[in-house]
DNA sequence: GTCTATACTAGGATAGAC
DNA sequence: GTCTATCCTAGTATAGAC
């Protein structure tokens, strides 16, 4: 199927979020990535370069999107007080679609790679510097809201979420705090993700 | 140099556990280990069958050292008001030497690999039932631990604490939140890692 | 814009010597 | 216990056709 460029691009880009958010950087290959958007391996490459430019595109894609989340959080002006919570809301909503928080996560773990290691160390800083000056919450809640923020990650990245046998031991207990009330949306969302292109 | 086999088989897992917990389980190369441990590649897979293997056995000494840690603080038996901070401590302490948070995280961001994955969550599993548990603590403050604790671990990761330009923006307030006073001798001491088998 | 064919390197694992 | 040599697959990237 022929499309225009920046259309296929966009598609190749969230075929690759998937992919690159449950393998990690190293762990994808441009194969795959290929398989999960129906085109051939080396017009993945062709596109994007290397791999290391897709992951880098994908990267600032789903650091896009959490930013803007948190925008429309924060500029739909809710009580100070309440602020944490709403974009905390939030952060847990954009967990039932894409897997943002994965891909931002794997991009964290690659620190010691030059390019990728840069971009994450910005991109963290940046997360941080909205919580800190947008939202205008002290260092003290940013903080923590970044920390359980970074928990929920990882919490989605170990597939707990997944877990549907009949609950061992915490895994309810973890998910409740994480995601309150939405954890049994979280899980059946989550649960329910397309395996496609492996 | 001829060793006898335990002995060379913790040298090979300490290797690896620096190696694996900056490179990833994917990221890294059987000959990377080989070559920091100052053995040949064959060598590292003779001994422990696989990769996958050798990194779950990497992953179980730092998982181990870590609950020991815990462990000690516990039967010390501070006060209950001061046993968050005092395993706080202990934790940060743990930053100081060995990448035992490095590894951790790398399993953690491995959820979807059958073996890795399913050890990953059940050691999650296992820091939240020593806090609940034998810490003692309530659900809110286990929560709260362990997300601080992993936040830590993606600062790590990121290598920000290695960053020695002129602090760059908030880079000083992070780590402090992240390790309090003992933030400039954490970075001192990670900075100074040695980069060896690359 | 997109594919097939292919070159080339890296990496995990095995065989067998010492 | 440890190495060298080697096999084989997987993976990135390029060339060139359609």
């Amino acid at each position: 199927m022929r499309l225009d460029g920046p259309e296929r691009r966009r598609q190749i880009v969230a075929a690759a979020r998937s992919v690159f958010g449950e393998h990690g950087y190293t762990g994808t290959s441009t194969d795959q990535v290929a398989r999960a958007a129906g085109v051939s391996q080396p017009y993945v490459v062709r596109t994007f370069g290397t791999k290391e430019q897709l992951f880098l595109e994908v990267a600032d894609s789903a650091l896009t999107e959490l930013l803007d989340a948190f925008d429309a959080v924060v500029h739909a002006r809710p009580r100070p007080a309440d602020l944490p919570a709403a974009l905390g809301d939030a952060y847990v909503d954009l967990a039932r679609e894409g897997e943002v928080h994965l891909v931002l996560l794997q991009a964290f773990v690659q620190g010691h790679d030059p390019a990728v290691g840069a971009w994450a160390r910005a991109a963290l800083l940046r997360v941080y510097a909205v919580l800190r000056e947008d939202a205008g919450l002290d260092a003290e809640t940013s903080w923590r809201f970044l920390a359980q923020g970074m928990m929920i990650n990882v919490l989605l990245a170990t597939d707990l979420v997944e877990q549907t046998t009949p609950a061992p031991d915490y895994v309810d207990e973890l998910l409740h705090l994480a995601f309150g009330s939405a954890a049994p949306a979280i899980r059946a969302s989550v649960a329910v993700l397309p395996l496609e292109g492996e």
